[in-house]
DNA sequence: TGCGAACCGTACCGTACGGTACTGATCGGG
DNA sequence: CCCGATCAGTACCGTACGGTACGGTTCGCA
């Protein structure tokens, strides 16, 4: 029973009771940042005891590790199946993955839990960290991954490091826009940048790594 | 009078004593993260009072913006007269400052405060935030600038938007590198890819931006 | 030598949090 | 119709923190 619980929780096999008490623990965080996040507060705005709390999450640090295996099963990126690729329509992918981060990033869930673990990780030696790297970057990082392996399989792109080729279009992308989001500059401002920041960031990409001149 | 005309401790109004109780708050932050930065902890550190802290610093947060002022105080960041410029040596100048980049980011201190100013962000309404983004980024942001615009009145670089330019330059070097190291990821082992890393992102830019071809 | 300001060390207060224990209500199965 | 399990609601406990108050000490200065 306890070791079936506690697989689940690694996993997403949980209660619909348990996944609503989640939403309203990721709506408190985002609303009020990590001072918010009391048990107290969670179970008010569940309606649910405290005492449930803790025999489904174990302690605060087994729920917010849920927190962020819950919102993560929530967000599953669909793998591209790019058979037909040209200069266009790889640009055209490129583009749309380039908005996508950037939706991704600045949205506001991913804002709080980034700045929860980022929080948290000098104290619990970065164990949310590692896991909201595993269960965020990693997903994306495969989609942007096979993307590139297709443009190079089609002749499009030229790269002998594909994490190499990936920092540049991450970077080109991103630049400090997410560590300025984090540190409290207005999201909601920015995002009708997003798209001519896309554009931007992948034509450099390409003139960089494109085998077309 | 002796008081205040005791020298203003770079620029800004501390006494000695003052600075020196900063940077033991400064080391608590770094060894234990924010948990450990209490006010007793940081008397007890610095063999002061708790009355003293008050007294100088008004509450807590006084206290930490005092922090982020003291530690920026004394990063100073040199202009490089380059009035001699060939494509060698802006090439040399944009590595080495991609280097320091990368060094200043990866410093406990810096990634201790940034942490710190993260984790506060939904709380003070991104006050220590802008604090740093000002007292920090912009520092370094403006020896870019000075050396962007250097390399563009030498023929050297070609660009319309130098706010642009310096986005890629800023992307291509740091990645997702600082969101890393915030998350947990041991800055000690990264250190010896910067100067690779640095180069790499260097002649990508050139291949962006450079007019030498 | 005497005075006053600054300051250290500590005791103290109110509060809020994490976590536990208890009570009563709901509900499905025999 | 009753039994056992689950759970909401709440009271409770120990702890730790931010902030304040106070006694004792040092030191500059007249």
């Amino acid at each position: 029973m306890t070791a079936a619980m506690r697989e689940a929780n690694a996993g997403e096999g949980l209660t619909e009771r348990q996944g609503a008490v989640l939403e309203q623990a990721l709506r408190l965080l985002v609303d009020g940042g990590e001072k918010a996040l009391t048990t107290a507060g969670i179970a008010r705005a569940a309606n649910c005891s405290k005492e449930s709390l803790y025999k489904w999450f174990g302690d605060r640090d087994g729920l917010i590790s849920a927190m962020i295996g819950f919102q993560a099963s929530k967000v599953r990126t669909q793998d591209v199946a790019a058979r037909t690729l040209d200069a266009g329509s790889l640009r055209s992918h490129l583009v749309t993955f380039a908005k996508d981060l950037l939706e991704v990033l600045a949205g506001d869930v991913s804002l709080a839990l980034n700045r929860l673990a980022i929080g948290q990780a000098s104290r619990d030696g970065s164990k949310l960290g590692h896991m909201l790297q595993e269960r965020g970057r990693r997903q994306i990082g495969r989609r942007a991954a096979a993307l590139l392996e297709a443009g190079r399989k089609a002749g499009l792109l030229s790269f002998d490091d594909a994490e190499e080729a990936y920092g540049a279009l991450y970077g080109l992308i991103v630049s400090d826009w997410h560590l300025k989001m984090l540190l409290g500059e207005e999201a909601g401002e920015m995002r009708q940048g997003f798209g001519r920041k896309a554009e931007q960031a992948v034509s450099a990409f390409l003139a960089l790594y494109g085998t077309k001149r």
